[in-house]
DNA sequence: CCCGTCTTTTACAAAACTTTCACGTTTGGA
DNA sequence: TCCAAACGTGAAAGTTTTGTAAAAGACGGG
């Protein structure tokens, strides 16, 4: 008899996140929209599963640069923004008409996925 | 009775993988593409399987070193990276028009045949 | 030995990634 | 309405990773 294991293999952990309709995999490097995988660099994966693991609140971009980059965010440094910018590019490319990355000015960037609206419903939530 | 373990779990001799329109019998170093045999090396071989075996997901280059080479992979090492481009050479020659290795630059491979492929978002989904 | 085949290593070009910079746009307070 | 700070993002510059041809090494059968 055997030990039943729950993807039948002694790989990476097996932690997936949820998030609308993405599926993350962290150990892995994968996620997968709709389905279908993504191309992510490092980074941008980085940023992904930090915003997810922390999906609904606003993250300071000293806390984006630390989980993702290590260290501190010296002033002046845009690398979150840019990296922010790469993947929402990526992230509506594959899945269009859907928001997940909101800015929250002076403060961070939160991550919610969200279906989109019609033009009439402009509300001041965002 | 004894058991051949290749790598990851226990698999009988019967043992048949399918993945698109390739079917593979790791028991007898066999691989049929539409019908037909391929010849293989026996490196190029115990990839195929290992990635097979691992569908869909995306395995570094250490991990598929130590399912066919077996120990670990040394720095500098393209042993995996020249295999998986000859493997690439011969399933094409097979299949033309199929990707079935996809690349994902700073974690590994991903074997998966033929996704449904969305036309565009070729950038981004892969 | 001599071949043919497979594996390993090497080398270089191409592709992809990261960082930084620049500048236009947006935001929020006065 | 105005302005300074914050933000979005294209692109340059530099770095790293990947693709792949080819050289070099290994091995077994004639």
């Amino acid at each position: 008899m055997e030990e039943p294991r729950e993807n039948g293999g002694s790989h990476g952990q097996a932690e997936v996140l949820y998030a609308g309709e993405l599926e993350i995999r962290p150990g892995e490097g994968l996620v997968l929209a709709t389905g279908r995988a993504l191309r992510l660099s490092v980074r941008e994966f980085g940023l992904l599963v930090a915003m997810t693991r922390r999906i609904g609140t606003i993250v300071t971009r000293e806390e984006l640069y630390a989980a993702v980059w290590g260290g501190e965010l010296r002033p002046g440094d845009r690398s979150v923004d840019v990296y922010v910018s790469k993947l929402r590019t990526k992230l509506e490319a594959a899945m269009p008409d859907r928001r997940f990355i909101h800015t929250h000015p002076g403060f961070g960037y939160r991550f919610q996925p969200q279906p989109s609206r019609n033009f009439h419903n402009l509300s001041v939530v965002d």
